[in-house]
RNA sequence: GGAGAGGUGGCCGAGUGGUUGAAGGCGUUAGUCUCGAAAACUAAUAUGGGCGUAAGUCCAUCGAGGGUUCGAAUCCCCCCCUCUCCGCCA
């Protein structure tokens, strides 16, 4: 959410990231409703000041045993007025509130402007020589030839896009993560494991209520979401709170299964691993000083990096254009892991910079100990990784001409083996 | 799920209709003292909003939201949360 002062005082800023970003203009109507509402409060306020007054005096006249009949009776008027203005307000607060929440993020000046995927920028491509002997197979190929995931019993047991993983594939995940997450803490991320549902507060915190109500499982009976990404349960952690500021940047790493709806999304693209909807993902969450955020999204994002050099994968780094970037963020970058076996890129992470956005949602500040005063900390996320297509991606890369699969050196002490097959 | 108790500033805690935005304590910051530190002493110390160039001034806020009243931390309604006991349970 967008501060209205920034609204009122640079609309023309904002209202060039609005296009920049293809969301609809609110800002006529918001700032008509804001002028209106800053009326309202200067007639009410006149009221309540005299009505505080009063009844100072009538305290007064009562304690020295006289009478404020009169008093009394002159304020029953103001009283209802100040009634009606509170309720035109009560209105006027929740309209604009709505209306608020439809302005996007601002993207940065770094970001370049565009409409499509096409106009993401690719900023870094790894230069791995992938030449292999043989023609290498999509990792759905050999999974089933060495019974490895399970999709039908998946489809049966749930539905569709929530297979089994088998045996040492199942052990090769677990692995995976619990390198993602020593490599974390290495770099100074404090290991969380959150709840995975959450309630509406949290949800709206990080910008999926409303707008992308879709995108989550829900818990009708009890008001939960499952929660879409780590993100969720792990930004909202320190929602309502002031941020000592000596502590911050505060970083931490996250551990879920994250549950997409992904309504909508059938086709190619969902084959395999590609797109499912229950998954696992570590995820990378910082808080920092406003100053810093943009410094910190570099390094999130070479955090990232550095698991994809280490298994040896070759990906790329998108910076996203204004136009496929979403509605929250400031500056994102995608990598991408190639994928050899479908000859074709597999997002397997995605590093945002979300700037006051969240936290002025989430209301999450510190004090400045230069100006003294409370300002909002900024936020920041990325993948650190998606499991399924880095999965895909060693399924595919690390297979052998007779069908089975290596496990990467970085993963070997994880496991008691060193070859599915 | 049932019964009871409770939710007050960064923290603890007083306060049951009228100068209570809120006593007192702790903490924090600054100053005095000290070679320095500690202790002691002195002072300052909520957030958000409206108007204003500013100084300032007004309004709101005692878990959230409604209501009663000239006036609510205090009374009523509803919701949320915490604790204790019972029930259920990995």
């Amino acid at each position: 959410m967008l501060d209205i002062k920034t609204i009122r005082e640079e609309t023309v800023k904002v209202r060039a990231g609005i296009k920049a970003k293809n969301e609809v203009d609110n800002l006529n109507e918001i700032l008509e409703l804001d002028e209106t509402r800053r009326k309202i409060i200067q007639q009410v306020e006149k009221l309540k000041s005299e009505r505080n007054s009063a009844s100072a005096q009538v305290a007064k006249l009562k304690q020295s045993g006289e009478s404020a009949d009169d008093i009394i009776s002159k304020m029953n008027n103001v009283k209802i007025s100040i009634q009606e203005f509170d309720g035109e307000l009560r209105v006027i607060d929740k309209k604009l509130e709505e209306l608020l929440l439809t302005v996007p993020n601002i993207p940065h000046e770094s970001v370049p402007i565009g409409n499509s995927p096409e106009e993401n920028k690719i900023v870094f491509e790894s230069k791995i020589n992938l030449e292999s002997k043989f023609t290498l197979k999509p990792h759905w190929e050999i999974a089933e030839k060495l019974n490895l995931i399970d999709f039908e019993r998946g489809s049966k047991v749930t539905g569709a896009g929530f297979p089994f993983y088998l045996s040492k594939l199942a052990m090769l995940q677990r692995a995976l993560i619990n390198f993602f997450l020593d490599s974390a803490n290495l770099k100074g991320y404090q290991e969380i494991l959150p709840p995975i549902v959450v309630n509406e507060a949290s949800a709206r915190g990080t910008g999926q209520i409303p707008d992308k109500e879709d995108l989550m499982y829900t818990v009708e009976r009890d008001e939960l979401y499952l929660i879409p990404t780590a993100e969720v349960p792990v930004s909202n952690f320190y929602r309502d709170e002031i941020i000592d500021e000596k502590k911050l940047p505060i970083k931490f790493s996250a551990y879920t299964p994250c549950f997409r709806r992904e309504a909508g999304s059938y086709g190619k693209d969902v084959r395999g691993l590609n797109r499912l909807h229950q998954f696992d993902k570590v995820e990378l969450v910082k808080f920092t000083l406003p100053e810093k955020s943009y410094e910190e999204l570099e390094t999130l994002r070479s955090d990232a990096e550095d698991l994809l050099n280490k298994l040896r994968l070759k990906y790329r780094v998108l910076l996203m254009c204004t136009g496929d970037m979403g509605f929250t963020q400031t500056k994102k970058y995608d990598l991408e892991v190639w994928s050899q076996g479908q000859q074709k890129w597999l997002e397997v992470s995605s590093c945002s910079n979300f700037e006051n956005f969240q936290s002025r949602r989430m209301n999450i500040r510190f004090r400045n100990s230069i100006t003294q005063k409370m300002e909002f900390v900024h936020t920041l996320n990325g993948s650190a990784l998606a499991l399924p297509r880095v999965m895909a991606a060693v399924i595919e890369q690390y297979q052998t001409e007779d069908g089975k699969i290596k496990i990467p050196d970085v993963i070997q002490k994880y496991l008691p083996f060193n070859i599915i097959g």
